[in-house]
DNA sequence: ATAAAATTGTACTGGCTGGTTAATTGCGTC
DNA sequence: GACGCAATTAACCAGCCAGTACAATTTTAT
């Protein structure tokens, strides 16, 4: 990766010319212009405008639209992936980790619109250019394993109801997270804003996770 | 509406040109065209190739791009209406209506894909055309007041819990179902396809309505 | 029958937009 | 200080595509 040149950080520092700093900033742009209108609605043009570079500089680096919106969209993912590892479940029981996992959820993707736009957008076109990135995939695995986990502990322990597969309920917990931002415009055209404000949003958080939690605990369990 | 003429349906019989026909073909083939493709992805001459009419009459009849696109979100809409009222809940004690409901609302979603792509689509546009339909917002509202009956019984024999929102529940029961359809691509594209199976699906299916009746069952109910 | 109105076909255009050609500058190396 | 390569700039192009001009034809009203 890195030539081991001298072209540490200091050789890099007086230099006009700079790559890698345009290229991010090619990506930066194209992200949201790409999340605010779409593959096609985008403009090259337009994109071009709002980086400290020229349009050129997008087809010398990315070569055409496809290309540059499969990477933006990559870098979406990369993006997204930072914030995800600040979650510290361990030590705490399953069903306050399960409850801290589904409201972290819930507040990362509204912290995120422009990732989630993109997955629309990419849900729009089928997946197409999501399924040819082999970087993105792993990602997502981890959210289930670490899900595998606290559901394992808790039926270990008897609190969750045996039967709960890991994938089903980050199915669940995605579906609720994922639709309260995707869906905001069109649901609170329909039924007004009282869901979005603060107090709504609060409601519906603890709302999912009684949800999801009323569903994994053991009646059993509770006399 | 109806001109009180001799309009009836015997003199429209055989008329040789026939401006409603005409308009709901180039209606039908543009919503699924919109569907696909997105408000700026879609083809006027597309549209107009898949219909027994020309470009030229699209734009006679709808103006621009934009009116028509609004017109066939309006007739999805209509279109998905017309499905929804054959859900028959009275008679049944609360538990069932809602578990049901939910039922009913899962498998309604799943059998109008196209609509669901344009709300998703409608979405990424901040619901610009959505807000300017008068039609639209009348249907849903019964969506909500449906449920709140529901919650009402419930809670008077006692099986629901108190402080049941309806219309939160409606955010929470069209979450599920309109993600299970919206992010198929993307979810199966990272997590395989075991959870768009037939089995997956039934599995999903009875998961939301777990989901669902466990958040607004009365635990102090049944003992 | 006849005029007026509604409907339809053909051919076209103009601006937008993805993409390119070619010439220029910066930078490390020998 | 010239050579080679990477980075950059500016002007340009060709095809696409929403929308139109204009005329022809069909239907309705009288």
């Amino acid at each position: 990766m890195d030539k081991p040149l001298k072209k540490s950080r200091k050789s890099t520092q007086g230099w006009k010319q700079n790559p890698q700093a345009v290229q991010r900033d090619i990506l930066r742009v194209a992200m949201r212009e790409f999340a605010e209108n779409g593959l096609s609605g985008a403009r090259i043009d337009d994109i071009a405008a709002k980086t400290a570079t020229s349009k050129r500089m997008i087809y010398y680096y990315f070569g055409d639209k496809e290309s540059l919106y499969a990477r933006a969209l990559e870098a979406a993912y990369a993006k997204v992936r930072d914030g995800e590892d600040k979650l510290d479940l361990a030590g705490l029981p399953p069903d306050e980790a399960l409850a801290k996992l589904v409201e972290f959820t819930f507040d990362h993707h509204r912290a995120n619109p422009d990732f989630i736009r993109m997955v629309m957008i990419e849900n729009i076109h089928h997946a197409a250019y999501l399924k040819q990135s082999k970087m993105i995939r792993s990602l997502n695995e981890a959210a289930i394993s670490q899900l595998a986990g606290i559901i394992a502990r808790g039926q270990a322990q008897g609190c969750f109801r045996p039967g709960l597969d890991p994938m089903m309920m980050h199915w669940q917990i995605s579906a609720l997270s994922f639709f309260n931002v995707s869906n905001k415009p069109t649901f609170s055209a329909l039924f007004g804003p009282a869901l979005f404000t603060r107090a709504g949003q609060d409601d519906l958080r603890a709302q999912a996770v009684e949800a999801i939690l009323a569903y994994a605990r053991n009646l059993e369990d509770t006399p």
